[in-house]
DNA sequence: GTGAAAGCGCTAACAT
DNA sequence: ATGTTAGCGCTTTCAC
């Protein structure tokens, strides 16, 4: 039987068969030339004549090279990768700021490696160290729950840029949180509510400005603070949460939330329980996201610009790839209140003035 | 002035000078055993006595070793990182499928690396080629907009998982789109509906089983069909491509979308022209996302199981991986139409019986 | 303009 | 149980 060719059997797909990748040495030898050359002409070192290049392109191109981005990073000693940590792919912020750091190295060579948090509660440091295994140079973190000097420790190991959180000696991106929670707070004042809420999630260092701003802001004007935790960032525990609180006695008539995802699971929980917004209950979120403009959503909120924080963010990593030694960046823009439906009067004023 | 100790200057705050990485060779230094031993013991190789081991990892932990996984992939030959392609990180959708991947892949070794796209109307290939240049080990691609000789091509270079598409010859893992749509189509048919318009996107090979589904369901009951086609898959696309429809004669009295995020655009778009829903116009989306179940959105959407089709995906890419010369998996789920407020009887049947 | 050779941090035979 | 050695694909001196 030797020599027959078997009969190309028909029988179910299969894959293709994985070919061993082609690398510069193959493309060499397609051309002639040595590895060195190869390796010149992709990197656009000088040294290598017209001639040469076209043709160790077009061997490249023919044979379908890719260069090795992982090896060439581990031969040139200077991880060129850059890696995104994104504490909750299901919350558009983080989205916005993936797509404001993607815009910021549109133009650069390095290559973004993304890695997102299992749980919108999570600690950041198991998924930030699977950043360092894949040997990025630079962490770009929205956002790290983690304590100040568990942040302070790992910049140690790797630079790291904070997104919508202030590090002390970390470069850090972020919004004003406190002036944000205040405008927040002094519009439901404003409108005539007395019995405001703060819902908010589990406590993390660094991530207490809206919530301290708020109970500032009401002390200031004389108004008890009433605090309510959910017991994570997500919409479903805000609704948990927040059930007692509007089913209790003594209602609020208005709740400021930490985030929109948190509002909107007070929305549910509201209209659940029969009441309207904002004709029960004023509501107020921040992050201005999509769902907070939606007909019939409505919602006020504090847009604290995600998109233009991943901007700078990433143009804060690729200063700092460049610069290793230069001073942390501290960098606070300014959030802005959308006021939109979800804000009115508290009914006993309506009440006084019909 | 030799011998004296500068002043710690006060100064601005530095980012931690970024040290050199800790290796095994260090390591084995710091134990005085060989860098192989400290290799065997991270691996968790047989070979090495406990008591090495334990002086292996507590030196480790000491001098903050992190094992570099991009060497040790160079070195293995066989990379152990996995590529989770995503088409659009503000669709939920994709959150879902990233979060089933990362179920399946829990208590595996291997990294997994995002690349998402830059568009939610871009071809997949350039995110993907970054993905062969991290030199992934296999490619999950949720959803790839290319052709299919393309992805057929891809395959040839890098093993490749389509989620929510199918492609012959391909491991692909996906929902029973014409099914879907057709429950969809006959549920505003069966409310009464006779000027049912479909809302889609650009047309991309193999997705068009909704669309397809659509014409074949309205012509099989002797309805013409009428498909509205958005700029891109966003909202806002959406928004503009249904203005027109709803403002000019003959409109429909329901929309049939492609998928929840080109439903809302349409619910905005109607409110905007002063159209509620479902009064003067029913729509039915596609992927029953979160958004579609707040009160007042209440939409009705096809569920497609984004969740466990990621689940599916992530365990068909362990099996393909442990197995690469298996025939090509071809995984179809039933999705399950969820009927929310946003669909009614239309306004003429309506008026009949009142 | 071109090539040889060393080495990046690691794995994996193959010794001992 | 432990050590030696040869790569993985690439970059980067340094020589020709």
């Amino acid at each position: 039987m030797r020599g027959v060719t078997p009969p190309a059997l028909p029988g179910p797909p299969r894959p293709g068969t994985p070919r061993r990748a082609v690398t510069q040495e193959d493309v060499a030898r397609e051309v002639g030339v040595s590895r060195t050359l190869v390796s010149f002409a992709f990197r656009g070192a000088p040294g290598v004549s017209n001639e040469t290049r076209e043709a160790i392109f077009d061997a490249a191109q023919r044979l379908g090279y890719r260069q090795n981005a992982v090896a060439a990073d581990l031969a040139r000693k200077r991880p060129s990768a850059v890696g995104l940590y994104l504490l909750d792919l299901r919350n558009e912020v983080y989205a916005d700021v993936f797509h404001g750091v993607r815009e910021a190295f549109e133009d650069a060579p390095n290559r973004l490696i993304l890695s997102v948090s299992p749980t919108a509660n999570s600690l950041g440091r198991a998924a930030v160290d699977s950043l360092i295994e894949a040997r990025v140079g630079i962490v770009v973190a929205a956002t790290l729950l983690d304590a100040d000097a568990d942040v302070q420790e790992l910049a140690q190991t790797v630079p790291v840029v904070n997104v919508a959180r202030r590090v002390h000696g970390v470069d850090s991106v972020y919004s004003d949180d406190p002036a944000g929670a205040e405008a927040a707070v002094r519009h439901l004042i404003e409108l005539g509510h007395t019995r405001i809420a703060h819902l908010t999630g589990p406590p993390h260092e660094g991530h207490q400005g809206r919530r301290r701003s708020y109970e500032r802001t009401m002390s200031d004007v004389g108004l008890p603070p009433r605090v309510v935790t959910a017991q994570d960032y997500t919409q479903e525990a805000a609704e948990r949460a927040v059930v007692p609180l509007l089913a209790g006695g003594e209602r609020p008539t208005a709740i400021f939330a930490h985030n929109d995802e948190l509002a909107v699971g007070a929305r549910e929980a509201a209209y659940g329980l029969g009441l309207a917004v904002p004709d029960d209950l004023s509501l107020i979120g921040y992050d201005n996201s999509r769902i907070s403009r939606l007909h019939g959503i409505d919602l006020t909120s504090v847009d604290l610009h995600a998109l233009e924080l991943g901007r700078s963010a990433g143009r804060t990593a690729l200063e700092r790839l460049a610069n290793p030694l230069a001073p942390a960046v501290d960098l606070k823009s300014s959030p802005r209140l959308v006021v939109r439906g979800s804000t009115a009067a508290p009914p006993e004023v309506r009440k006084d003035r019909p």
